[in-house]
RNA sequence: GGGAGAGUUCCCGAGCGGCCAAAGGGGGCAGACUGUAAAUCUGUUGUCAGUGACUUCAGUGGUUCGAAUCCACUCUCUCCCA
């Protein structure tokens, strides 16, 4: 029993199709946890099959958090994460509960972990809108230059091609009046006594053979339908309009590629996607790795029981 | 059987005497990441050794100081006339 004053996370994250969502449910029955979900897309409402949503009998099972908290149309950033998550976190623990966070997308998840501060204020869609039709316009470069000036320190830790990076920085100078490095917060302690689980898979030829399986039974699913309401709304869902499992098949339903070609495409995709993901884990605060090579959720979820107690989480 | 053309590094595809280990794209691999993150961006991709060396552009043999690039023959493929 963990007696300190720090509160209690588990989080279990993983690339896709490491099968974190099945063994989260398992852990959380044996646990007695609750789910907050960590993952940029499964927040939002009618986004379900590309977005590999754990199914209505799993969130029937466990309680699940963050998901389907948003429509496709709106918009939501690591920022809202760290305060919805500690939100929520905060509500299970008072009912005597584990929270579990889980899902792959590692910026949020460390967000939370490390206790990112993020500046109050400092965004502006204005701003940002305005950014980008400079950057069109006049060219990255431009940007970069006046970044440069502006904030030598940080326009070196980043590329002179990255227009996000560089519009965000802009954004963050013309909202708050301070170089972005001036934001920076020094790897701050964060307020959980948080065991990180890493689910890893020492082939990554089986891993990238999940992916192609799950995204065939995607299909079966009906993925096509959902991502044609995603097609014809694909002016209005800024952010979800990103999602791997629609943009891939845009060119279908545009006549100019064969469903086929697209399906591979996505499944290319979603395997880039996965080794980014492994890539950005690699300097997360990770606890312990778990290799999950032909085990069964049940079995994951056995070891991140035993991984919890040898932690002294439980 | 006659005629025209093509064979390039994992793939596609430029190159048409030296500046070529060979443009570009694809794919692979690696990496970055502090309010869009399933996004965005970067590097690398013949072999070996830190400058450099070595083996590559279907095959063989030539021409040349020098060839992926020119010539001859061989093989394979495409196309046109039979």
């Amino acid at each position: 029993m963990a007696g300190c004053s720090k509160k209690r996370l588990l989080v279990v994250a993983g690339p896709t199709a490491s099968g974190k969502s099945g063994a989260s449910v398992e852990a959380a029955l044996k646990l007695g946890g609750e789910i907050i979900s960590a993952d940029s897309m499964q927040i939002y409402r009618g986004l379900d099959i590309a977005t590999a949503k754990p199914d209505s009998d799993m969130q029937r099972l466990v309680p699940h958090h963050l998901i389907d908290i948003l429509d496709p149309q709106q918009q939501y950033s690591s920022a809202d994460f760290v305060r919805d998550a500690a939100a929520a976190a905060e509500e299970i623990l008072a009912r005597g509960r584990l929270p579990i966070v889980c899902g792959g997308t590692g910026f949020y998840i460390d967000s939370l972990v490390r206790g990112a501060d993020f500046p109050s204020g400092g965004r502006s869609q204005q701003v940002r809108e305005r950014l980008e039709l400079q950057a069109t316009a006049e060219g990255v470069r431009a940007l970069w230059e006046r970044l440069i000036k502006i904030d030598p320190l940080y326009s070196s830790s980043i590329h002179e091609n990255d227009v996000k990076r560089i519009v965000r920085a802009l954004e963050l100078y013309e909202t708050t009046g301070l170089p972005p490095s001036a934001h920076r917060k020094t790897g701050g302690e964060g307020e959980y006594q948080c065991v990180y689980i890493l689910l890893t898979s020492e082939s990554r030829q089986l891993l990238y053979k999940r992916i192609d399986d799950r995204v065939d039974s995607m299909v079966q699913a009906g993925l096509m339908a959902e991502a044609e309401y995603v097609y014809r709304n694909r002016f209005n869902f800024t952010t979800a309009v990103q999602a791997i499992g629609y943009k891939e098949l845009f060119p279908y339903f545009e006549g100019t590629q064969s469903a086929e070609n697209c399906i591979a495409q996505l499944k290319k995709a979603t395997r880039r996607y996965a080794k980014r993901q492994i890539t950005w884990f690699k300097r997360s605060p990770v606890d312990a790795e778990l290799p999950v090579d032909g085990l069964s959720h049940e079995e994951i979820a056995q070891r991140i029981v035993s991984i919890a107690e040898e932690k002294q989480l439980i």
